[in-house]
DNA sequence: CACGCGTTTGCACCCGGTAGCAAACGCATT
DNA sequence: AATGCGTTTGCTACCGGGTGCAAACGCGTG
C-alpha cells in the first residue's frame, strides 16, 4: 500500500502543529524563518508534498481542465494538443483528455468532467449540439465551457475560432484570380462538418463572384482514406468535361488523400487537370510531393485566448482570429 | 459560484440520512428498494451526483492515469492516444495528458502526478532515465509506472513494446533478400533514440549477414522536416557511388520526409536509386505517392496489455509483442 | 406477546487538506 | 513589573464523501 506522508506526520517530526506545516507550504503565510526551515527539513526527510486532492476538495479548485476530442484522425490535433498542454501546464493547470466516441458520448463526458470537478472544459473541435446541454441527466451548473477551433452553437458558450468567413474569402479570391470557375467542395464527416461553416462561406463567396454552382462531395470521415474514396467515387461518376476545376477540401488530411488519389490512381495532373486546396496547414501537406495550398489557423493565438478565458484574464466571449493563406502549387 | 448538491442535501430532501443516500449510489449496498427509489428521485430533482474528488480522498483511488508524452511531432501518437483514452475510459479511468518538454521535465511531471494521486503513470514513448527516478525531490513510493512503446531502462518499471529484435530481423531479412547490400540508418532525436534499440538491432543483423558497414545519419528531431534535412545533408556530402542503397528510418515520419527530399529535391528514384523503409505504419505512408514499406506495431494489443497491468489483471512485467512487416514499393 | 434473526439505518470517526478566529508569544515602552 | 501591539501558532469547524459498528426495524416463530 502506497502511503504518502501527511502534514500531520511532518508536524510531529518537526515538533509543530500541522497548521504550521501547511503555512510553510503556503506562499506568503505568516510563519517565522526558523519554523519554516525546520518544517521544510522534516518535509524533505519524509518526502512530503501536499495532497492536491485534499486541497482541491477544500478550495473547490482542481486546476484540472477537461479537453474533449472526438476526431483523432486529423493529425492537426496533435500540435494543438501539444500547445494546449504546454500552456495549461505553464499556468499550473493540467489537461484531462477525454475521448468522445460511440462508447462515450458528450453527456457522459460532461457528467464525468463535472463529477471530477474540473475547473473548465474545452471542447476541442468537437461537434457539440445544444440539445446535449439540455439532457436531463445534466445539472444546471456545469463547469465553464469553451469551444476551440469550431463555432459554438450554444448560447453562453464562447468559441475561439479561426475566422472562417475571412479565410474562405481569401481562398475564393485567390482561386478566382487564378482563373478557376468550376469549384467543388469536399465535406468531412456529416456530424462534424456543419459547425465549421467552411462549406457555407465557400459556396457563398463563389456566388458573389457570379459562380452559382458549387459541387459538394462528401467524405465519410476526416481521414486521407475517406478523402481518397470520396474523390474516387466522384471521378468515376463524373465525365471529364463536367468535372470541377478546383476542389477545396474541408481539411488537409482529406486534401492529401484526395490529391494522392487524383494523381496516383487517375493519373490526372494537379493543378492543371484539377486543382486542390486544403485547410489547416498540416506539415506533410508542405512536402514537395504534395505542395498543397492551404490555410493556416493561428494555433498559438487561439490557444492563448482560450487560456486567458479559463484563467479569467479575458471575458468569456467568442473570439475570431485571422489565419493565413498558404499558396503552394496545388492551386 | 458553482455549487453542486451534496449527499446531505439529497438526504434532507428524501427524508433520510446522508449514509442512506450514499448507499443508494453504492452498487450492492444494503438498502431497501423503497429508500433507493426515494433517494434516486430526490437526487434526480437536485441533479446530484457524487463528488469524485471527495470519494477519491476517502478511498485513496482517483481512477486517473497520467500519460507522459514528450514527442508530439510523430503523428503516430494520435491513434495510440485514441486507443489509450478509449480503453481507459471503458475501465472507468481517465487520462491526464502531461507534456514533457523543456519547461516541464520528468521530475516535475512525476511530482505533479504523484501529488494528484494518480493511480498509475504511463510513460508513452518518453525517454526516461533511471537517474530521474533517483532525483532527491522524488519520494520513494511513486504510483505504479509503465513504459509504453519504448524499452524501460529502469528496474521494476515494466515496458510494453513491439519486439524490436524480431522486427529488425524481419526487416533486414527482407532487405537482404531484395538484394540490398549497403544499408543506412537514420536515427531521430539523440535523446529519444537510444531506447528504441532499432538502430542497434539493424546494425547487428546486417553484421550477421556479413555486411559490416551500416551508415548512420542523424536527424535533429522526429519530424518530416528533420528527416528531409538529414538526408539532404547526407546526399550533398556523399558521392553517388558511395551512397547507401537502402535507408531505414527510425520512424515513418522521418522516412516520409526523407523520401520526399530524395525524390523531390534530388530527383532520385525510390527504390531503384535508393530504397527507403520506415517504422510505425503511419497512415499517410501508405498513400500511393509514398508507398512506404514499414513495420506496424501491434497498437491495440500493446494498449490492452498496459490496461491489464494497470487494472491488476496482469502482473507488471515487461511484455514484448510481435509486429508486422508491411511491404510496399519503397523497399 | 416475547423472542430471535437478518436486514436496514444512523452514527462516530476518518481521508488530508483550508479558513478564520483566538490564544500565546516576543518585544518595546511606560 | 505591567501594558500594549504586532506576529506567530494552535484550534475549531469544514470541504464531501467512505468505513465499520451498533442500534433500530421487520418479520416469522414458539
Amino acid at each position: 500500500m502506497r502511503r504518502r506522508a501527511t502534514a500531520k506526520n511532518v508536524a510531529d517530526a518537526a515538533g509543530v502543529s500541522k497548521w504550521t506545516v501547511i503555512r510553510a507550504f503556503t506562499p506568503g503565510a505568516s510563519i517565522t524563518e526558523e519554523s519554516k526551515r525546520r518544517v521544510l527539513q522534516a518535509a524533505a526527510a519524509l518526502n512530503y508534498s501536499p495532497n492536491l486532492l485534499a486541497r482541491s476538495l477544500a478550495t473547490n479548485l482542481t486546476h484540472q481542465v477537461a479537453i474533449f476530442v472526438d476526431d483523432f484522425a486529423n493529425p492537426q490535433k496533435l500540435p494543438f494538443l501539444e500547445t494546449l498542454t504546454d500552456r495549461l501546464q505553464a499556468e499550473g493547470l493540467v489537461a484531462m483528455l477525454i475521448n468522445i466516441n460511440n462508447h462515450f458520448d458528450h453527456v457522459r463526458a460532461l457528467l464525468n468532467a463535472d463529477q471530477r470537478q474540473v475547473d473548465a472544459i474545452i471542447m476541442f473541435g468537437t461537434a457539440f449540439r445544444s440539445e446535449t446541454l439540455n439532457d436531463r441527466r445534466l445539472g444546471r451548473s456545469m463547469p465553464p465551457m469553451f469551444v476551440l477551433a469550431r463555432d459554438s452553437q450554444i448560447d453562453g458558450v464562447p468559441a475561439v475560432v479561426c475566422d472562417a468567413e475571412l479565410a474562405l474569402k481569401e481562398i475564393v479570391d485567390h482561386l478566382y484570380e487564378k482563373g478557376y470557375r468550376r469549384p467543388g467542395f469536399m465535406a468531412g464527416a456529416p456530424a462534424l462538418s456543419t459547425a465549421l461553416r467552411r462549406r457555407h462561406h465557400f459556396i457563398d463567396f463563389w456566388k458573389q463572384k457570379g459562380v452559382d454552382e458549387t459541387a459538394v462531395i462528401s467524405a465519410e470521415r476526416y481521414s486521407a482514406q475517406a478523402g481518397a474514396e470520396s474523390v474516387r467515387h466522384y471521378l468515376q461518376n463524373t465525365d471529364a468535361k463536367d468535372r470541377v476545376d478546383v476542389l477545396m477540401c474541408e481539411n488537409d488530411i482529406l486534401a492529401i488523400g484526395a490529391l494522392d488519389e487524383i494523381r496516383g490512381q487517375f493519373g490526372l495532373r494537379v493543378p492543371q487537370d484539377m486543382a486542390v486546396i486544403g485547410f489547416d496547414n498540416y506539415e506533410l501537406g508542405g512536402a514537395s510531393v504534395y505542395g498543397l495550398s492551404t490555410y493556416e489557423q493561428p494555433k498559438d493565438e487561439m490557444v492563448e485566448v482560450v487560456i486567458e478565458m479559463i484563467t479569467g484574464r479575458r471575458p468569456p466571449e467568442t473570439v475570431t482570429l485571422p489565419g493565413k493563406l498558404i499558396v503552394r502549387n496545388s492551386a
